[in-house]
DNA sequence: CTATAGGTACTTTTT
DNA sequence: GTACCTATAG
C-alpha cells in the first residue's frame, strides 16, 4: 500500500505545501533557512513529482552535497514508495562530480575520455610540483621574466624553482571552477601569463596519465554535454545546497535541465533548495550570487522562476534562534529573513571564556559528562556535537575526551584514508586494477624499500615518462626498462612485476566469478596475497593500528559494490524513443579501479558504528556539520583568529568576515535545545608561534544574550522544563542540589582520572570498582552509563591511567593549569610520552573495533606500561591535509 | 647509490 | 608534533 501524496502534504506547513505541489513544469527557488524543513520539502517534492506527475525516476537528476545525503534521501523516500513499482535508486541521484564523473564513463568515447580516471588530490599535487620541479632553466628565466608571476612566488629557491605549486593549483581550480579551459586561457587578453604557462603544462600531463582532476570532472561534462544531448530524457532537475554551486556547476544545471529538444514541456524544469546565509564554500568558488544569477538567466529567456522562502523554524529554541539571528544581521547586505522559532521553551546560551585552548576542552568535556550523568539519560552521547572552526582544534578536545573517557567519533573525518599506511595499500590496489597508472607504479616500485634509490625512481620516472602509454601500458613498458638497469635494481624491479601479475590473475579469478560467498571468499584472499607479498605486512605489523586500518580497507573492499553502470539511461532520438544505437562505453574499468575511484569521489560507506544510534559525542569542522543538528552544540574557539579566521582578519577583506560570519552562523543554528561557546583571550602557545586573541568580534557585544554557566540545571522548575522539551518525564526521587554538589566534588574528579583528589576525600580507587553492574549511589540513582565506563576502563588497568594533566575540584571548578605534578618534561622526540598525541590520533579516534569503551583507553595504556628505551610508533601520519 | 639521523618550517574550510 | 629537506654514515 503506497503513502498517499496526501498523507505526506499533511505534515507540512502552508509555505512547506506550496513549494512541495508547484507544478512539475517551471523554475522554482526555495530558500529555506535552517531548521525549516528543508530536506522534509525536497524529498515530499521528489514523492509528488515521482507520484503525482508520473515522472519515471531515471528523468529525474537530484544532486546533493554529499554522499550521505543523497543516501539519506533514498532512505526516506523508500517508505514512501512503497507499493508502487517506482525505484528510487534509479534517480540520477549524487553530487555533481559523482553524477559527471557517470556521464563520462557513459559517454566519454564522444569527448575522447575514454578510459580516464580522477587523479585525487594526492595525484594532482605531485603533478604539479613534477612540473615545477623539472622546469628546465630556459623555462625557469622565461617564467622570471613574466609579469605577474609574484603572486605564486614563495620568497624562497628550492626545489621548484621559488614557485609554491599551491597557488597554482588554488588558480587553476579556480579558472576551472568558472569553465574556463586551458585552451581558452590560453587566449584570454587578461591571462596572467604565468599562470597560463603552468596551467597548460598541467592540463596537458594529466592527459598524458589519462587523469581527470576533480574539476575536470564538471568542466568535461558541461563539455561533453552541451554539445550532445546525451541527457536529454531528463524531466526535472533538483539541486540542494544551491548556496554552495560554483559557475560551472550553475552552468551545469543548465545543461541537465535542457531536457528534449521538440517537447518543450519537458525543458528548464527545475527545483532548487538552498539558503544564502549558509553559504561556506567561498574557499572553493562558491557564489551564492546563483540565485539571482538563475533567476537573471531564465527571466531573460521569458521563462519565470517563483520563489518561496521558508521561514519557520523547527529545530531551534527561541534563545538559540535569536543569537544567530543577531550574529547575521551584523552582516550588511544580507537579504533579510526572519525565522521564527515554533519551540516554546528557552535556555539561554552559555558563553565561556577561557586562557588556553586546553581550558576549553576542558570545560567541554565537564559539561559533557555533567550532561550524559543526568538520570534517565536525557542527554546521550549522541546528542552532543562539537563543532570547531579549523580541523586541527580537535587534537586538543580529543585528547580531553579521552582523558575523561567519553566516546566520540570525527564527522567525515577523511584523514583515515591520508593514512600512511591506508594510502600505500591503495596504491598497490591501483597499480594492480590498472596497469596504465605510472603515478601508482612509481609510488609502490620502492615502498616497501626493495633497495631501489631515489636516483634510480627518477631515472624510471623519466624513461616510463617517455613513453607513449596509447602503445604501451607501464607495466609493459617497466618490463622493457628493466632489461636496461644494474643487476641489483634490475631484480628488485622485476620481482616487483611478477608479483603484481601473480595479484592481478588473482583478480581476474575475483572478477570473472558471480557473486557470492566463494567469491568474496577469493576477494579476502587476494587482498591479504597483496598486502604479505608487496611487503607491507612486514612494514606494518609492528603496529597495531596500522594493521587494524589495513583490515578497515579490506573491510571497505569487500563491502564494496560497484554501480551497474550498464543502466545508465539512455538518451532519446528525435522521436523520442530511446536512442537505437546507444554510443556508449562498455563499462570495462576493472573492479579495483572502480573501488578507487569510488573513494576518491567519497562514496565508501560510513562505518556503521559511527553513524548515529552508535552512542558517541559527535566532532566536527563547523563545514562538516552542515544541513545537521544535535539536541546540545558545543563550539569551542569563538575568538579573533580562529572565528573570524586569522587568515580572513588579515585579507581586510568584508566578503571574507562575512563568510565567517556565515559559517558561525550554520554552527550555532545545528543547535536545538543547548548551545554552549567558549572563547580564549589569552595568548595561545604554540610550538611555533604566540597568538594573541580575544572574544570573537561576532559576540563581543553580545553578552546579555548569554550566561556564564547553564542556568536550566540550577534549579528544580527549569530542569523539569528542560525534561520536557527533551521529551522525558523528570526523575522523581532526585535532589539536584546533591547532584551538583556531589557531582564538582567526586563524580567530576573520578572521571577525569583524578585519583589523588579521590584518594584526599577518603575514597580509594578500588571503592569504585565494584562488580554489581549497577550499584546504588549516595545520589540516589545510579550516575549509571559515565560511571559505569569509567569503573571498566579503571578496572582493567587503573595504573596505567596517566595521572599527569589532571586538576583538582574545588567548589568553584578552577579550569586553569594543572597545579598537580605534571608529566616529566619530554626532552627529545623520542621520549615515550612524546608519542601520545601520535597514541591518540592512531587509536582513539580511528579504533573502531574496541566500541564499548571510550576511545583512549588504550593509548594512555600504551604509553605509561611501554618498556624503557622501546621506540614511540615509527610513523603515524597528520590528520592534516598535505600540502 | 641508498638509508637514516637530525635539522627546519609550518596549521582554513572540501567535492 | 609532523612533513619536508639536507648532511652523513653505510
Amino acid at each position: 500500500m503506497s503513502m498517499d501524496i496526501s498523507t505526506v502534504l499533511q505534515s507540512l506547513n502552508e509555505k512547506q505545501k506550496e513549494s512541495v505541489i508547484s507544478p512539475s513544469n517551471g523554475r522554482l527557488q526555495i530558500v529555506a533557512g535552517p531548521g525549516t524543513g528543508k530536506t522534509k520539502v525536497l524529498i515530499s517534492r521528489v514523492a509528488k513529482l515521482l507520484l503525482v506527475d508520473n515522472i519515471e525516476p531515471y528523468q529525474l537528476i537530484v544532486t546533493t552535497f554529499t554522499k550521505k545525503a543523497a543516501n539519506e534521501m533514498i532512505e526516506r523516500l523508500t517508505p514512501i514508495l512503497k507499493g508502487t513499482s517506482i525505484d528510487p535508486t534509479k534517480i540520477l541521484m549524487g553530487t555533481f562530480h559523482s553524477i559527471c564523473y557517470r556521464i563520462i564513463r557513459r559517454y566519454g568515447m564522444k569527448a575522447d575520455l575514454s578510459n580516464y580516471t580522477i587523479a585525487d588530490e594526492r595525484d594532482s599535487n605531485q603533478i604539479l610540483s613534477d612540473i615545477l620541479k623539472n622546469l628546465n632553466n630556459e623555462e625557469i628565466d622565461h617564467l622570471d621574466s613574466l609579469d605577474g608571476n609574484e603572486m605564486f612566488k614563495t620568497g624562497k629557491d628550492g626545489k621548484y624553482h621559488g614557485y609554491d605549486p599551491k597557488v597554482f593549483k588554488r588558480q587553476i581550480s579556480k579558472l576551472k571552477s568558472s569553465g574556463i579551459t586551458y585552451k581558452k586561457y590560453l587566449t584570454a587578453p587578461s591571462s596572467n601569463k604565468c599562470l597560463r604557462f603552468i596551467y597548460e603544462k598541467y592540463q596537458l600531463q594529466l592527459k598524458k596519465e589519462f587523469l581527470l582532476d576533480f574539476d575536470d570532472c564538471l568542466l568535461e561534462c558541461y563539455d561533453l554535454i552541451s554539445k550532445y544531448p546525451v541527457l536529454n530524457f531528463v524531466q526535472h532537475v533538483l539541486v540542494d545546497e544551491f548556496q554552495d554551486t560554483n559557475e560551472i556547476q550553475l552552468r551545469l544545471m543548465y545543461e541537465f535541465a535542457r531536457g528534449h529538444p521538440t517537447n518543450p514541456l519537458f525543458q528548464n524544469n527545475l527545483t532548487i533548495v538552498g539558503d544564502p546565509d549558509q553559504s561556506i564554500y567561498g574557499f572553493r568558488d562558491a557564489q551564492s550570487a546563483n540565485f539571482k544569477k538563475m533567476k537573471k538567466y531564465y527571466e531573460s529567456k521569458n521563462l519565470p522562476v517563483s520563489v518561496i522562502t521558508l521561514d519557520e523554524n523547527y529545530r531551534s529554541t527561541k534563545d538559540i534562534l535569536s543569537i544567530s539571528e543577531t550574529i547575521m544581521r551584523q552582516q550588511k547586505d544580507r537579504v533579510t529573513k526572519q525565522l521564527s522559532s515554533q519551540i516554546e521553551n528557552s535556555f539561554k546560551p552559555v558563553h565561556k571564556t577561557c586562557n588556553s585552548s586546553k581550558q576549553e576542552a576542558r570545560w567541554i568535556a565537564y559539561q559533557i559528562t555533567y550532561l550524559t550523568s543526568l538520570p534517565d539519560s536525557v542527554v546521550r552521547y549522541q546528542d552532543i556535537s562539537i563543532l570547531v572552526r579549523a580541523a586541527y582544534q580537535t587534537r586538543a578536545i580529543e585528547n580531553e575526551l579521552v582523558k575523561c573517557r567519553i566516546p566520540y567519533f570525527m564527522i567525515r573525518g577523511k584523514a583515515f584514508w591520508d593514512r600512511k599506511e591506508v594510502v600505500a595499500m591503495l596504491d598497490y590496489l591501483r597499480v594492480i586494477g590498472n596497469p596504465l597508472d605510472r603515478i601508482a607504479y612509481l609510488r609502490t616500485i620502492n615502498f616497501p624499500k626493495r633497495g631501489i634509490g631515489e636516483k634510480t625512481l627518477e631515472d624510471l620516472a623519466k624513461r616510463l615518462e617517455a613513453v607513449d602509454l596509447n602503445s604501451y601500458n607501464s607495466h609493459d613498458a617497466l618490463k622493457i626498462i628493466a632489461e636496461q638497469l644494474s643487476n641489483k635494481n634490475q631484480k628488485s624491479l622485476l620481482s616487483y612485476l611478477e608479483f603484481i601479475e601473480d595479484a592481478r590473475i588473482k583478480m581476474i579469478e575475483v572478477e570473472t566469478m558471480d557473486l557470492g560467498e566463494e567469491r568474496e571468499r577469493l576477494l579476502d584472499e587476494f587482498f591479504d596475497f597483496v598486502y604479505v607479498k608487496s611487503g607491507l605486512k612486514d612494514q606494518f605489523k609492528k603496529e597495531e593500528s596500522h594493521e587494524q586500518n589495513i583490515m578497515e580497507v579490506k573491510k571497505q573492499l569487500l563491502e564494496f559494490s560497484p554501480r551497474d553502470e550498464d543502466e545508465f539511461p539512455v538518451y532519446l532520438n528525435d522521436q523520442g524513443q530511446p536512442s537505437q544505437v546507444p554510443e556508449m562505453e562498455e563499462d570495462n574499468q576493472s573492479f579495483l579501479s572502480k573501488f578507487i575511484v569510488s573513494l576518491g569521489l567519497f562514496e565508501h560507506s560510513e562505518d556503521k558504528e559511527d553513524e548515529q544510534g552508535s552512542n558517541k559525542v559527535s566532532l566536527s569542522t563547523i563545514h562538516g556539520s552542515k544541513g545537521l543538528e544535535w539536541p546540545v552544540v558545543l563550539i569551542p574557539g569563538v575568538s579573533e583568529g580562529l572565528l573570524p579566521a586569522s587568515f580572513a582578519i588579515k585579507s581586510g577583506g568584508e566578503e571574507e568576515i562575512d563568510e565567517e560570519r556565515r559559517c558561525f552562523y550554520v554552527a550555532t543554528t545545528r543547535a536545538k535545545t543547548l548551545l554552549y561557546l567558549t572563547s580564549c583571550v589569552e595568548e595561545e602557545k604554540s610550538w611555533y608561534n604566540n597568538k594573541p586573541s580575544s572574544v570573537s568580534r561576532f559576540i563581543s557585544n553580545l553578552d546579555h544574550k548569554f550566561t556564564k554557566t547553564q542556568k536550566c540545571f540550577s534549579d528544580w522548575e527549569t530542569l523539569k522544563s528542560f525534561y520536557c522539551i527533551r521529551g522525558k518525564a523528570h526523575p522523581n526521587s532526585f535532589d539536584l542540589h546533591i547532584f551538583n554538589k556531589g557531582y564538582k566534588e567526586q563524580l567530576f574528579p573520578f572521571l577525569t582520572g583524578d585519583l589523588q583528589r579521590i584518594e584526599t576525600m577518603n575514597y580509594k580507587p578500588q571503592d569504585f570498582i565494584v562488580h554489581n553492574p549497577e550499584p546504588k549511589s549516595e545520589f540516589g540513582f545510579g550516575f549509571s552509563s559515565s560511571l559505569s565506563k569509567a569503573r571498566y576502563a579503571l578496572s582493567k588497568d587503573r595504573y596505567a591511567y596517566d595521572l599527569g594533566d589532571s586538576e583538582p575540584a574545588t567548589e568553584e571548578i578552577d579550569f586553569s593549569e594543572p597545579k598537580f605534578p605534571k608529566r616529566a618534561p619530554m626532552s627529545s622526540n623520542k621520549a615515550p610520552g612524546s608519542s601520545y598525541i601520535k597514541n591518540l590520533y592512531a587509536g582513539a579516534a580511528f579504533k573502531k573495533h574496541k566500541p564499548s569503551m571510550a576511545p583512549a583507553y588504550n593509548p594512555v595504556k600504551i604509553n605509561s606500561l611501554a618498556p624503557k628505551g622501546k621506540k614511540a610508533p615509527a610513523y603515524i601520519p597528520d590528520r592534516r591535509k598535505k600540502a
